[in-house]
DNA sequence: GCCACTAACTTGCAATAATAAAGTTACTAC
DNA sequence: GTAGTAACTTTATTATTGCAAGTTAGTGGC
């Protein structure tokens, strides 16, 4: 070991925003809380339309998100149960993050921007 | 006079992001280069499903959006074409804001948002 | 005329989130 | 043992948000 720096492997980064907040019980707004950003949405984008499962081809993506956001919004979409991470290979540990029913049911929403966006931008 | 305090009308205040920035020709990480946040599709919601016109309404609704963010809000919207500003009374100056063609065609997008969140959240 | 009140905004500033760039860990292939 | 890739972290800077208070223009009461 020539560095000597274990650290511990839950050291949270400065974009751990407060998910628990409830703005109100309208369901435009619970899933704004949940969607409303610029990345969220495009990364699901990535998994549901492009067939991107691992985290370079997230980053690799046009749009060219910024590493510590893309670790940030998967880290999120996983825990509330959009998509599920899973080791495909241990022996270099790599993983692959695929949509969950919960995370298929925003297919609508992606389908609504497109066709908002086609249509008038 | 009171104060001699006259000030320019364009002041912009903190809220004026550039709007002009595109990431990628994709539909949808346009649509959401416009309205990727956390009020800007609350207002439209407002509007479209609420009924809602005036300032007062929009600053009325459950979520409480701070004073600044909605006039920087409303703003936008309407120098993108969604809202329209129309003075309906000059003698207390008063303003009421209205959907214009593209402000409707985003009813979709919120349709597939209510859906969602009725369905997972 | 003076005071209270409403609508529609602005301004200032601390707190939070986003961005860019560099660094880390765990391997494989040459 | 040097180079390279995948999957992340860390640090530092900049931008956006959220809150409170202030402003402008006008109405109604006394």
């Amino acid at each position: 070991m020539t560095k000597a720096k274990i650290q511990s492997k839950s050291g949270a980064t400065a974009n751990t925003k407060a998910t628990c907040k409830v703005r109100s019980p309208c369901p435009i707004a619970k899933t704004l809380d949940l969607l409303g950003d610029k990345w969220t949405l495009l990364v699901l984008r990535d998994v549901l339309v492009f067939g991107a499962a691992t985290y370079s081809e997230f980053a690799k993506s046009t749009e060219r998100i910024p590493s510590n956001l893309l670790s940030d919004r998967l880290t999120r979409l996983v825990s509330e149960g959009f998509l599920e991470k899973q080791s495909y290979q241990t022996k270099p540990p790599r993983y692959k993050y695929i949509a969950t029913t919960k995370g298929r049911a925003i297919r609508p929403i992606i389908s609504a921007m497109k066709k908002f966006g086609d249509d008038n931008l």
